[in-house]
DNA sequence: TTATTTCATTGCAATATTACGATGAATCTA
DNA sequence: TAGATTCATCGTAATATTGCAATGAAATAA
């Protein structure tokens, strides 16, 4: 029904694909890789780098803010996206105990 | 208007998205963590595992393997899927190195 | 005050996703 | 062969996502 029946799935369930499902989109990909790559604040111009609409581009730095993952500060008529080291780790280690399940597996069974 | 636009961004953006995608939705989660548990191929009762219906499971397992993530062989009148490790190893490397984005970053900025 | 700039929000259209009942295909069992 | 079992696929309904034009809100500049 286009609805996720998130009520049967374990909190950690949840946490990794709501984390996972904001990385599911490339605007939101480059948004993240750029703001590291300029490893400062930048204000604004990801509608430039990135090839679309200023109204999409709020609207995915709205969902990467909402998961905590950046920080905006206003400045002036500007607002300044950067990335929020601390939650950026605290979801790291999330995703990493996910990726990493491989490391106990013994071998191939199929 | 419900698509992405995947011609604007790098192969690298949109691999990386395409796997988050699939980890994007707590079913998907579960199934994988559900093969890795049990470490040997289980047929079918992952239905009964999971509480959803067994076109949603098989619709849910039918984006893993079409991913590569998991493998499926016939036996009988079951089928038996588990991990697919090789592939599972490639796409840790793609999806830590997008993780690990933040080991370059001096110091906060905002 | 009146533009101008910058970004968020609203509203809408197009497409995608999720879920499941019904059905089909393949194999096994009696 | 005739049922039973298991899983995939089809069809459909409900909801979510993506994208942008239009508009609004807030601060700056003239």
């Amino acid at each position: 029904m286009g609805i996720s029946k998130t009520e049967i799935f374990t909190d950690q369930q949840n946490e990794i694909s709501l984390f996972a499902k904001v990385f599911g989109h490339p605007a939101r990909v480059a948004i993240l890789q750029h703001l590291f790559k300029i490893d400062a604040c930048i204000c604004g111009d990801l509608v430039a780098e990135i090839g679309l609409s200023q109204p999409t581009i709020s609207q995915h730095l709205k969902e990467l803010k909402h998961l905590g993952l950046i920080k905006g500060s206003v400045e002036g008529t500007r607002v300044c996206y950067c990335i929020d080291a601390k939650n950026w780790s605290k979801m790291k280690l999330i995703i990493l105990e996910f990726l990493n399940q491989d490391i106990s597996i013994k071998e191939e069974c199929c």
